[in-house]
DNA sequence: AGCCATGCGCAACCATTGGTTGCACATCGT
DNA sequence: ACGATGTGCAACCAATGGTTGCGCATGGCT
């Protein structure tokens, strides 16, 4: 079943996922369906600036997508790149309570052959 | 529900496991059941040293525990803890499924209103 | 016993990244 | 027409993932 992880394939994916502010911002996305540059670095304990930055990372694996509007660019969430990703975190993981659970195995056959 | 990540709570868990030289790192080990930076090293594309900065890293969040063995320090992984780190990845993934289904849901409403 | 090889830790250094501040520019509302 | 608001760009800083080089300790082999 090749490597546990999917290897190098879509680490952007996960890399885009793995930051904590990155997370949040989709989690505000999600909740109210879209938000700016702006209106999320006033949820959050970051910077306008960082946000943008954040949101550029999203964009660029395709997380989220811009609508420009007037002087605003909303963004709005991806849901089945999204979807995708969630999909790379269930399988790593299953594939790591997989392993967890051969290795239960393992530990009980060896106790049961040294009786 | 609060909100849909658990916050700030685990982010050193998640931080831990986003890095993708520590994801394989702990592949690695659950396959052979331990391992040293050298060994390790020799499996990996980066160096001794940096691969024992991971295990250090690792093991500042408990995910490995080491064990001195005469001039080799052998390291292998925590299951329960890791079992924690699982358990982390599937809830963040549920939330945004349960996001995602509730969308999905909410424009089908919004499609037979406007029927 | 002595020696060389092996495994590790420490320090210096570099690039990338997540964060900041400051400023310039565009657009919207009065 | 003008001020307030929303963005973008640039400079800068700290932390982190990576490197190389060196020194030290332990273990195995003559």
């Amino acid at each position: 079943m090749s490597p546990v992880t999917n290897a190098a394939i879509d680490d952007d994916l996960w890399s885009a996922v793995g930051d904590p502010t990155r997370r949040r911002m989709l989690d505000l996305l999600l909740a109210s369906g879209s938000g700016t540059s702006t209106s999320l670095s006033e949820q959050l304990p970051v910077s306008r600036q960082a946000v943008a930055k954040h949101l550029a990372v999203l964009e660029r694996v395709g997380l989220t997508r811009v609508t420009p509007s007037g002087r605003e660019r909303l963004y709005h969430v991806d849901e089945a790149q999204l979807a995708r990703a969630v999909a790379q975190l269930s399988a790593v993981g299953e594939a790591w309570d997989a392993r967890l659970a051969r290795i239960k195995r393992i530990a009980e056959t060896i106790q049961r052959n040294k009786k």
